[in-house]
DNA sequence: GGAGTGTTTTATCAGGCGACCAAGAACAGT
DNA sequence: ACTGTTCTTGGTCGCCTGATAAAACACTCC
């Protein structure tokens, strides 16, 4: 029942094993889709005979929500650590500077928004497990952080709820469809110049003067 | 081998039932993945017997790109329509227009943005038949629309690049996850007012003045 | 160094999958 | 009314899926 948690001296193998696993799931979950990655594929990329996972997460399901659990908390941790760190400077700036990362992250973990897609497409357990345990407090963070700056005219007044997919929209389908875009531009997205270009078209679109039109 | 292509009068019954699985398959393609949708389920939600599908498609995959090319169809047709009634009309009223009937036909018809993430985050075949069929042309005609107005320094210098995937992103995202939107905000994007409302964001941004950061 | 627990492996289960086949039903031209 | 084609149907094949049982291994602690 309890895989892995009390006093951590008693597995030396489960550890690694376990990580390598969460990611294999991972990659293949958010190319494939949750009926798509089959656990004998997974178990395949991860290097271990297939039963391993039944074992270690109990379910297809749980590894799911595991793996899945694994890629929010680091964006909860590199965005709170973002935010952390400016403390006391202007709501724009910070603004500016928290979209800008997420650009960044979402660059480097197409994973993210590739799963998202994938679940909240349709009802159903895993659209309100996602929403419930990771998505909520992001969006609420995200609605926190523009209300004031559209409450002082500093960005178009323009409702929480589009801003936020026009945000998360705009920033994150060019690296979920990064093999799309290389095939369709010969751009590759996720070179480190192309992921600063995004960065500062996402700033420009988003934090444009208000009285432009 | 031929399942119907040459010569219509010989078959009465065919083309409504055809037309039925291809709605029904277009529709849990699309929510569902590929290998997520059965031939099985898309059967009994067309009201048919599982063995027509490979009757009137050969295969699972011809049936996918049936539906799929349904919806490509329909949009070029709708895009099409819009720039032939705006011949003489200056660039940048044309684009605004385009883009605005593009968000309309994105939240009409999300299916197509999320087939398009389901099997463009991956290299395979369907990717390389999606694009080459039916997502380059569409590129093609993204840029050479945008690249004038660049030009002309009448909106943001953005690589074409990424305002395709900025306008794409912006202008679909907030309709492919409608079921987690209203999850989350209680809003829901379908809704005609919004869909209006998400236009005016999604035209305010992408043509917002150059020199206003 | 044997007990006992945690981990890995092999073998196997029932169920769902896509595809196929042969027979029947509905229609067309004559 | 007959005939040939188009369309539909139920039945079935082999394959792959997720999950489990039980045996083999690895390691810690007494």
């Amino acid at each position: 029942m309890t895989t892995a948690s009390e006093h951590r001296a008693a597995r030396p193998h489960a550890d690694p094993t376990r990580a390598r696993i969460l990611e294999a799931a991972l990659d293949l979950f958010s190319e494939r889709s949750f009926e798509g990655a089959s656990t004998r594929l997974i178990a395949e990329r991860a290097g271990v005979p297939q039963p391993l996972l039944s074992y270690h997460f109990g379910s297809k399901d749980e590894l799911w929500k595991a793996a899945v659990g694994q890629v929010f908390d680091e964006l909860n941790r590199a965005m709170g650590g973002r935010v952390e760190g400016l403390r006391g400077v202007d709501d724009l700036t910070v603004a500016k500077l928290v979209v800008a990362d997420f650009v960044r992250f979402s660059a480097a973990h197409p994973e993210l928004h590739r799963i998202i897609t994938q679940e909240c497409k349709a009802e159903g357990e895993h659209l309100q497990w996602l929403v419930g345990h990771h998505i909520r407090p992001l969006y609420d963070g995200a609605v926190s952080m523009f209300e004031p700056l559209v409450a002082a005219g500093l960005i178009r007044d323009v409702p929480a709820v589009h801003l936020y997919y026009l945000l998360t929209g705009a920033a994150a389908t060019m690296f979920v469809l990064a093999p799309e875009c290389r095939l369709l531009s010969g751009v590759d997205p996720l070179d480190p110049a192309e992921v600063e270009r995004h960065v500062d078209a996402v700033v420009a679109m988003l934090f444009a003067a208000p009285g432009a039109p």
